[in-house]
Formats: C-alpha cells, sequence, structure tokens
DNA sequence: TTAACAATTTAGCCGATGTCAAACAAATCC
DNA sequence: GGATTTGTTTGACATCGGCTAAATTGTTAA
C-alpha cells in the first residue's frame, strides 16, 4: 500500500514527536493534533487508516507507534523535507527563517532524483538548518545527543545542535544573535526562578530568556561532531 | 476566491490549449480531458466550479474561454511551472527530458519568493527549455511566432523555436540530434506525400519523420530574437 | 428531414480529508 | 469512591476531485 500525502505527513510528524520524547514510544494523539493543526477527530481516523495499511499500531486512547513500515515512509519524507531545507538555504541562500513553508510543501512534492542532486549540491549535508539529523537514503536515523539550554550547567563550552522552533522570528533573532547550529559559545550564568541565562558568542554577551532558551539544543563539541 | 491546485491546472491548460490554436478562442472541454488524462464529465463539473468562481466563461455545448481573472492564475501557474524547468535544466544540470514531472509538481507548490529567485539564477530567462514562453511576472505572455517544421518552405535556414511534445523518448532524441530551441539549422529538403525531411545540423545530416518534424516549430533568427 | 453518430452534460457514486457535536474512557481531586 | 475534568473516539456532515452510466445536444449523412 502507498502512502498519500497526508498520510506520508501525519507518519512523518507522528516520528519528530517520538523523537523528542527518546523516553516514551507511543505518540498521542492529540500531540498530533496540535502538531498539523487539526481538529482531534481527523488524527483519530487518519490514524484508523494508518493502521489499516499497516503503517503503525494503535492503542485506543493510549497512543500510537510507527511499524516499520511507517517509520521508512516518515523517514523517506523527513529526509527530503531537509534536504530541501538545506538546499534552499546553502545553494540557494535563503535565511533558514524563510524556507520552512516552501520546504514543507516541496517534500511531498520532489522525486528521489531530485533529492539526490539536491543533497549533492548541499555537499551531502549530516543536518539540516536547524540542526536536526538528516536520515541517510537507506532510512537511518541518527540519534543526536545534545539537552535544552535551559538545563545544562553553567561556567562551561557548548556547541548550537538544534534549534527546536518554527516560528520565524524567533529563527530570525536567533540569526542575528549568530546562535545558529554548530556555533560555539560560553554560557556564563543563569538567574534563578526560570531567569534569564547570559551567554558569549563571538565575544559578544547575550541574554535569552528561560523559554526562548529552552528552544535551544546544545552539546559538547565532541558529541556535535559524533553527527 | 482562490483557486485551489487542481483549478490552477485546469486554467494553465487550458490557456496552453487556447495559445496554439490562435485563430479560436474556445477550447473544447474534450480537449482539456485529453490534455489532462481525466475523464469528460470531470472536466465539465470543473468547468462549472471554474465559472462559478469567475475564472472563465462556458457556452455549453461549444467550449469555455478564460476570464481575466482566470488568465491571470494561468500564467501565474505556466510562469511557475516553466521556470521550475528552466531552473533544473540550467541550475541543476537535469537533462530536459527527466524534469517535467516534477516541474509540474513543483510548479503548483513553489512560492513567488522561490521562483523569483529560480528566475535570477537561471538568468531571468525568456522560454522554457522546450522553447515556450515563460510569462512576465506582471502576467504578459508574449506571443512566439513560428510554424511546424513539417510546413515550411525548403532550402533555407530556420532556427528551432519550441518543440512541442512532453514524450521523453522522443527530447531525448532530439537532444541527441542538439535540435533545442535556439539551435539554427539548414532545411535540405522535405519529401512528398508526408515523407521525411533532410536537415543539416552542426554540419550533420539528419533525417526526420514527418510526424516528428511536426512536433518542432520553427522560425527565422529574427523572429526568434522577438522573443 | 430525419436517423445516426459524436460530443457534452447530468446524475449518482466513491474515497480522502476536513469539520463539529456528542458519547465515551481515563485520570484526578475531594 | 464517586464526581469532575481532560483526552479520545464515534457519528453525521461537507467539499473536492475523480469515476461510470445515462440523457441530452449538435452535426452529419442518407
Amino acid at each position: 500500500m502507498t502512502a498519500t500525502d497526508s498520510m506520508q505527513e501525519y507518519l512523518a510528524e507522528a516520528f519528530r514527536i517520538a523523537y523528542y520524547q527518546p523516553d516514551n514510544p507511543y505518540v498521542s494523539t492529540s500531540s498530533l493534533a496540535e502538531e498539523m493543526q487539526v481538529s482531534a477527530p481527523a488524527v483519530t481516523r487518519m490514524v484508523q487508516r494508518l493502521k489499516n495499511a499497516g503503517f503503525l499500531q494503535h492503542a485506543p486512547y493510549r497512543g500510537i507507534r510507527l511499524t516499520e513500515a511507517g517509520e521508512r515512509e516518515a523517514l523517506a519524507n523527513i529526509r527530503r523535507h531537509r534536504l530541501v531545507e538545506r538546499f534552499l538555504v546553502d545553494v540557494m541562500g535563503f535565511g533558514w527563517h524563510e524556507v520552512h513553508d516552501d520546504a514543507d510543501d516541496m517534500g511531498l512534492v520532489v522525486s528521489d532524483m531530485l533529492v539526490d542532486k539536491m543533497d549533492e549540491m548541499s555537499g551531502f549535508p549530516k543536518r539540516c538548518p536547524h540542526g536536526e539529523p538528516i536520515p541517510s537514503a537507506d532510512g537511518l536515523m541518527p540519534r543526536v545527543i545534545d539537552y535544552p539550554l535551559s538545563e545544562v550547567a553553567v561556567e562551561r563550552d557548548y556547541v548550537i545542535s538544534r534549534v527546536h522552533t518554527h516560528d520565524s522570528h524567533k529563527l530570525r533573532y536567533f540569526s542575528e544573535l549568530n546562535l545558529e547550529p554548530g556555533k560555539r559559545f560560553h554560557l556564563v550564568m543563569r538567574a534563578p526562578f526560570k531567569g534569564p541565562l547570559q551567554l558569549q558568542v563571538d565575544g559578544q554577551t547575550h541574554f535569552l530568556g528561560h523559554e526562548l532558551a529552552g528552544t535551544l539544543r546544545v552539546c559538547s563539541e565532541e558529541e556535535y561532531q559524533l553527527v
């Protein structure tokens, strides 16, 4: 059975959600509904279809879990999406805050031939512009190691690993501060009670609110090089 | 009212058909059905929708005619499609016989921002890889002047203007013969009774069947430069 | 001029994907 | 432990875009 565009999007989103909660393999339908900007019933019914097509298992009222076939579909979609994003940024010169919607649409549409070419022209990137890992053509997804900036120890050096937001204003702000994946910085201090964080980036001092800092995931230089 | 993807494709196809029959402004529903690879009733109903949305006029049993709004939609779509094709060929290095389907899909999806960038990166081309003119951003479609190779006078020099087929085998063959838009050649002779044509291209002699020659449209060097 | 044929439209169906409202299950609180 | 809140599913419906079969219109030929 072949998955429609819509089915692929649901599968990809389910995978992403699961990837972000490594402890729990079950994905709730409400989280899917929220991410997909769609009503809960729409998700439930799509889940039925996906279950019938063999892409996932469903424990009613508990959540879903992708099967191997489901993961394959999801990863193919995620790969296309992230490579398109990479291409738009690296080859076509757009800013990462501009390209999400186009990449979303194009990810459903581009052929393997095109994706492979984009991969090549982008220099076979390992991560998308947001720092998310790009699944390999044969469907393997690296597991990155990183932590919310809002939780790591102070007075250390870190590297930005992932920027976990699609809000283009936040993305633009991070760009302005030079806080992009791969960037090295020093975490100077963090004020208590969800207070602001102080960072040293390229010799400049910046302050970030606790919530905003939570959308940045960081790791050590060595951990960053692993993927 | 905004046109769905499907509506845009119908409008674009209707425009293309009308463009290829300059004498008759009415497009038959059956020609649309054939081009879109869709049943006749599907066309009739879509025509109703498009009429209600103000994109065309419909004289039942006679044919349709785009309104100004309809032409605008059509041209925007055609522009996207042809610029994507140009981009895939010029910037990404694909052959023109490979890119039609991808360009079709992407044409429905890419934003203005992306199209403008592709336009720029392709060097603001005037024609798509098949030689079809690219509508300007403000919705003007140049009218090219050319004639079927199967009908023009012999013993003259011509320039390939358009290659009117999507058959990738034929396109590949034309590539191999160097018969691409902009190419100059000499029409040596044409055998009677729909017989083969003899061409001189880059000092090489080629023979084309009458029907195949009919898919090539040619003109003089000066006429080619007009668009 | 009428009969036959071709093109077009109408009618009724289907599946995919969305909605809202109501029923139902699970978790939580007093 | 029963009541309430929250999350999930079911039901009934809409729209889009496709289909086939049947009716209708326009054209052509006898």
